[in-house]
DNA sequence: GACTCTTGAATTAGTCGTACCTAATGGGTT
DNA sequence: AACCCATTAGGTACGACTAATTCAAGAGTC
């Protein structure tokens, strides 16, 4: 899924990005491009490579006679699918967690609005398929199988709104749902209602039930903010 | 707020990256590194470095013994602040203005409820400002005002929200006014019914109504979803 | 004869190192 | 305070070499 050290320059923001994203330079921190070919061991072709890519993400400036400066965190491309994966690894992962689900739950109850106009029988069987996926591996510590299911039920929900927008946030998704899985809460086996709800929330889209498909898909995500503590009193 | 031309690998980006986002280069399209620094009359350094940026946006990507290659549509980072940019400016800006507000309305409401509960008073303050000043440019074609008010209250309901997520969609936000105001719809006065939405909004944001705030909100992007004849029956 | 597998030549990006240019910066001079 | 210049670090160019991948020709097999 990764683009793993595609090239030594990409060795080299394998190691630099998350350092950067981690926080470990301050923001105003100045990085001398031949410094870091040194320590990286590369050749300054190749920092330079490195350096215009995280000057692309917004991580860094490069300026004259200066040299290159972190910039604050609050001008970052945070949605950039990179960065996201570094910040996922780091330290505050959780805080980055909480971001994601918040913007999941604006973002997908809409979604699954659309898709219960756009979608095509394709992407309804599909749906249907997900759901009963998710069913069948909802008790007996399936915990792999389920989130496979889980995954590509949102996946296909964002693909199916139509909007290209939205079906780019599934990979977002994917690694909050994997993320939330494999690390946090969930040791134990989901729960029925949020189950429940994804065979709710794939009828709907199949019958074009819009606002009902909106209504049910806000109801999962609410539940996902809860799980991390985000209450909406 | 751009970034314009800087340095020789940013002049090539400014004249390729719309190229590609515009869909000259069918997916699958190789350009060779050698020919294309032949053509922006570069050096290989340079051009390498502008296919390096141009590959952290999904836009292509760079494979030995076959070149540079234009990878479809759906893998593009539609979130790159530069992607928006470049297709705005090019020929499927209506439809990309569209995927943009239907973004607007999924966010905007749920961030109208986080400022709600978590802008400071100084933001408070700033709201109410812009809000008047929205008023005060509503009549008499002051166009450029009232855009200007328009654009600072969007940006504070987002910075206020304290979601880092929702705080960057600013830029896309003020993408999609502007580009309004100037080339497409709103060669009149502003509807008052959206400057009275306004006003009420930071009233209720300052008063800490959170669900008022994300539905007067939600009525505000429904309205620039009428504006585009994207319905919602 | 048709097919598959191996091998090697051609091609293109990847890397490196050097040399020189350019422009910001900061200190010293007037 | 205004100005000038030496310093410094990034920006650009060029040339040589490396390495990976594709493609096609040829050997081997059924």
């Amino acid at each position: 899924m990764s683009t793993p050290g595609r090239g030594l320059h990409g060795h080299v923001l394998d190691t630099l990005g998350p350092e950067i994203t981690a926080g470990e330079y301050p923001p105003g921190s100045v990085l001398r491009t031949d410094e870091l070919a040194q320590r990286f061991d590369v050749s300054r072709s190749v920092m330079r490579e490195a350096v215009r890519v995280l000057e692309s993400m917004y991580l860094v400036e490069s300026r004259r006679r200066v040299g290159v400066t972190v910039r604050p965190k609050s001008e970052w491309n945070v949605y950039d699918p990179q960065v996201i994966r570094w910040r996922l690894a780091g330290s505050d992962r959780p805080w980055q967690l909480r971001s994601l689900t918040v913007l999941r739950s604006a973002v997908e109850p809409v979604a699954a609005g659309l898709a219960a106009r756009h979608a095509t029988a394709e992407q309804c069987a599909e749906l249907t398929e997900c759901a009963l996926g998710m069913v069948a591996h909802s008790r007996g510590h399936k915990l792999e199988g389920y989130l496979l299911h889980d995954v590509a039920f949102h996946r296909v929900i964002l693909e199916a709104s139509g909007n290209e927008m939205f079906a780019r946030l599934g990979d977002v998704v994917a690694e909050v749902l994997t993320g939330r899985t494999q690390h946090d809460v969930m040791f134990e086996d989901p729960d029925p209602a949020a189950v429940t709800l994804h065979v709710q929330v794939a009828e709907a889209v199949r019958a074009g039930d819009s606002a009902r498909a909106e209504e049910l898909t806000r109801e999962i995500t609410v539940g996902a903010l809860q799980e991390l503590d985000i209450l909406a009193p």
